[in-house]
DNA sequence: ATGAAAGCGCTAACAC
DNA sequence: GTGTTAGCGCTTTCAT
């Protein structure tokens, strides 16, 4: 029905008043074990649920959570997303999930919006690294790194990123790669850069000079982008004939290795007999895409975890023990890194 | 800073009471230009935002609406739930996205936990398709209908999937296929019987007999789940000797097809090659895998648009003019179903 | 252990 | 055109 019982009705059906019904609800001592009974009897036989939005402008805090994605499209968001969700809900909180499509202006405005709907605090995959419109609410930021330095502004949980990216590096490598090309976007994203700075390590460490790599830098993440990319660099630089070729093929996101994956199949360069591919999530993607390709796998099912365990510790008024998680990544190897002697094994 | 700026500051500094304010801001008139003006300047100058709980409190509602989903990891749910929250967004409502994991217990404590949050209405892509939980408050169903002869439900919105499972039969048959495999899941999801009743009918229309087409039931539409289908049954029958095996697959959705692929793929069988594929949905999945999978494309901006517009119509007290909204589809054709001609002739 | 009462920030009669 | 007032459903002192 349209009706809603409410607390009062449950207070009269009992006999007691608000203030108690309102106590027990909150599990706030200071009634009896009978009282307790009857009324809690009373709210599950009329299916009483509280009034969040009463709660909430009563005690200026709502049990809501503002979630904040750059693109809930991206596969490896999606699936942190869905845990944060599941985890808040199982813990009695809903959340409001947004997307900021990595805009900046789009972030500050949903900010504003959330404050004004009282959340009781942020989970953020925020792009930006400083926001004064959530100055004084719990945020965690999951992801990306909050600002360096400030530790006021909250909590950062994210994957080694660094050593992810000497993973894919490394993993190139050993596939028997001497001429690598890095696909990345240009920063804003720290991710980015510590993806590369990782693959740095590899190369040093397998004494790759740096004439031997080349770094791609593209507008943003997304297939379509990787994809043009790559076409326009196959229409410059002929790919096949010279033994000074391209052999491997590391990107910072699966969705960019999917992006070059579909410009080289329709150029016809084969992976990994011609190249070799890595991506970055080791989300479906990286597993459907062509041959399967290796891709870093972090542990999002922990990263979210930890972001609402700690985000609500926070709302409790605990001060986090550390501001900065630092997440073990692995590399998933796939067929796009296969090295040429191991197929042509296979072959023979 | 902590301190939210509330509307009874605003009208003590413009010297008139909180009811002018309230008016000016809701635009219900009785009010003179001057105040409003001044009124506005001061809105703007303090930064006032009025506070969303205590309106929804005294107003039984509050801008924000409800969208429940399936499953925001699958690619064609998030598009459309982005979709969706960002044309809310642009009209000045909120969303609060949940995922339900296709359970019915998950959907109804959802929407009972949201209708307690006062959310002003729901937007369901729903494996059920009656919620008594939901009666009253306005509602519309996308991607999937809602129950079927019960016009106080709500307004669906879905795609033509009947003609899209034809067009996907037709693409089979058109590249040459004798030997059919449809890959669904078990209804409870109308789409999945829609689908194959198109397949049905584009089958019967060129001719082919039931003989020659077989059905297989899985438990989701999971990647995995599709992948572990299809490679028992690879283990079961032997595919590419015969000349009466299978040569064409079709799922009803991309994850399937991409599961397929990779069971194909392991065992050695070659797309387009050996069999074809098609999938549903037209995502990203279907660019990405293996050499392009042809899928059935859905306007999905639509459905949102659709689905946004009628729902808030709905909460406006505006009788909808049809009750249901069927959207065409149309295929995009890929490698996957290519012609064996066709490839022969490239070769040659 | 329980109740009365005030009030969170806003809207909507109703009065003038 | 504007103010006064009474709540929306809940929590939380402060009494008792």
């Amino acid at each position: 029905m349209g009706t809603t019982v409410t607390m009062k009705e449950i207070a009269q059906l009992a006999h007691v008043s608000t203030a108690t019904v309102s106590r027990i609800i909150n599990q706030n001592g200071r009634y009896s074990k009978e009282t307790e009974e009857r009324v809690l009897r009373l709210i599950k036989e009329k299916q009483y649920a509280p009034n969040q939005t009463a709660k909430g402008l009563r005690t200026r805090k709502v049990q809501t959570v503002g979630v904040l994605v750059p693109d809930i499209t991206n596969p490896h968001f999606a699936r942190l997303v869905q845990s944060i969700q599941s985890q808040l809900f199982d813990l009695g909180y809903t959340c409001i999930i947004c997307n900021t499509g990595e805009q900046m202006e789009m972030e500050e405005k949903l900010l504003y919006a959330l404050r004004h709907q009282n959340v009781c605090g942020f989970i953020m995959i925020s792009s930006k690294r400083f926001h004064k419109s959530l100055c004084s609410l719990p945020a965690v930021y999951v992801d990306r790194p909050a600002q360096e330095g400030d530790e006021n502004i909250g909590v950062t949980i994210e994957s080694d990123n660094v050593h992810g990216g000497f993973l894919a590096g490394q993993q190139l490598v050993l596939a028997g790669c001497r001429k690598i090309i890095v696909m990345r976007t240009y920063s804003q994203d720290v991710n980015q850069e510590h993806r590369y700075r990782g693959f740095l390590h590899a190369m040093e460490k397998y004494g790759i000079r740096e004439a031997e790599y080349e770094v791609v830098h593209l507008e943003d993440v997304s297939i379509k982008t990787a994809y043009s990319a790559m076409s326009d660099y196959l229409q410059k630089h002929s790919f096949s004939d010279s033994s000074r070729s391209v052999d491997g093929i590391m990107t910072t996101t699966d969705s960019m290795a999917a992006g070059v994956f579909c410009a080289l199949r329709e150029a016809g360069v084969r992976v990994p007999e011609d190249v070799k591919l890595t991506g970055f999530d080791d989300s479906d993607i990286a597993q459907i895409c062509g041959p399967g390709i290796t891709s870093i796998h972090q542990d999002v099912q922990q990263m979210a975890k930890l972001a609402v365990k700690t985000l609500i510790s926070q709302m409790n008024g605990v001060k986090p023990l550390t501001h900065h998680y630092l997440l073990p990544v692995s590399a998933n190897v796939r067929a796009s890194t296969t090295s040429f002697s191991a197929i042509e094994r296979m072959r023979g």
